[in-house]
DNA sequence: CTATCCACCTGGCGGC
DNA sequence: TGCCGCCAGGTGGATA
């Protein structure tokens, strides 16, 4: 479930169960996900109180007392649910729950384990590894078309490697890269360094519609992944191209969807809309 | 530094 | 029903 209007939403779901809550323990049931569990990861959360939650792109980052913040990354597969009573015995892929003192269990769960779990000290987040290189969060205004046309520049690969480049934007994946240059009509097959100012200017008024607009319908629900809360997602009902390949443009209604493969990564567009 | 490729995993789906 | 190949919302690390 993982591009930035997914983790925000889990974000927002998880932020009144968490915030100001101790957690009373945490339970793993293997040694890591895409990386090991830091050593006494249990321990050195439990006791602990949330202070807040933040998002850093597709990053979860769970601040607690004692200068420690809680790193989390669902990767491809990951979903996150809140349990409250009557708690299901863990599935096979339930790696983690946090239990609460209120009761509450947050219970993370991740088939293919491509995501990451683990803990910094707070002073050393700005140069962490995982997100020292991170470019700006595409819903601020660190992110223009100034700063964006420069990071394109220079730089020989098509835009839409680009824009899953997080280190050129923050949170977009496949699914919001794809929407994106198709509402900009912009070829994903165009090189990066081509996109002029007026272009660079279209994508980011774009990038931040549709975001935000996901971020208002719940992020996206592929395989009937749900939110922590239960409810499902509903901004796959707006995609224009994604998964649409063989589909006839809803816009021009002149051609079918295209689907190319970029850097190993399904691209879906219109060619006639997007040059 | 950059671009490319591989690796890491499991599950779901279509085709036979 | 079963097996096979392919595909999937990501990204760190090795390589050239």
């Amino acid at each position: 479930m993982p591009e930035l209007p997914e983790v925000e939403t889990v974000k927002r779901a998880l932020t009144p169960y968490l915030e100001n809550t101790v957690l009373s323990s945490v339970i793993t049931r293997r040694k890591g996900l895409r990386f090991p569990f830091p050593d006494q990861f249990s321990e050195k959360l439990s006791g602990k109180r949330i202070i807040n939650i933040t998002r850093r792109g597709k990053y979860l980052l769970i601040y607690l007392e004692e200068d420690l913040v809680l790193i989390i990354h669902l990767g491809m597969s990951g979903h996150i649910r809140v349990l409250q009573k009557n708690i299901p015995i863990p599935g096979k892929h339930d790696h983690i729950d946090f239990i609460t003192q209120k009761g509450v269990t947050i219970r993370y769960n991740d088939p293919r384990r491509f995501g990451i779990v683990t803990l910094a000290k707070r002073e050393f987040i700005r140069s962490h590894k995982l997100l020292k290189n991170i470019g700006p969060e595409p819903l601020s205004n660190n992110f223009n078309a100034v700063v964006l046309m420069k990071k394109l520049n220079g730089r020989n690969l098509t835009i839409k490697c680009a824009l899953l480049d997080q280190k050129i934007v923050a949170g977009l994946g496949n699914i919001y890269v794809s929407e994106s240059l198709f509402r900009s009509r912009i070829s994903p097959k165009r090189l990066s360094k081509n996109i002029g100012i007026k272009k660079a200017e279209e994508l980011v008024k774009i990038i931040r519609i549709v975001l935000t607009e996901a971020i208002n319908a719940g992020g996206s629900t592929l395989n009937n992944h749900r939110r922590p809360d239960g409810k499902l997602g509903y901004f796959q009902h707006q995609f224009f191209v994604y998964g649409k390949n063989g589909e006839l443009c809803g816009h021009c209604e002149k051609v079918k969807i295209k689907k190319i493969i970029q850097a190993g990564r399904s691209t879906f567009f219109c060619s006639n809309c997007q040059r």
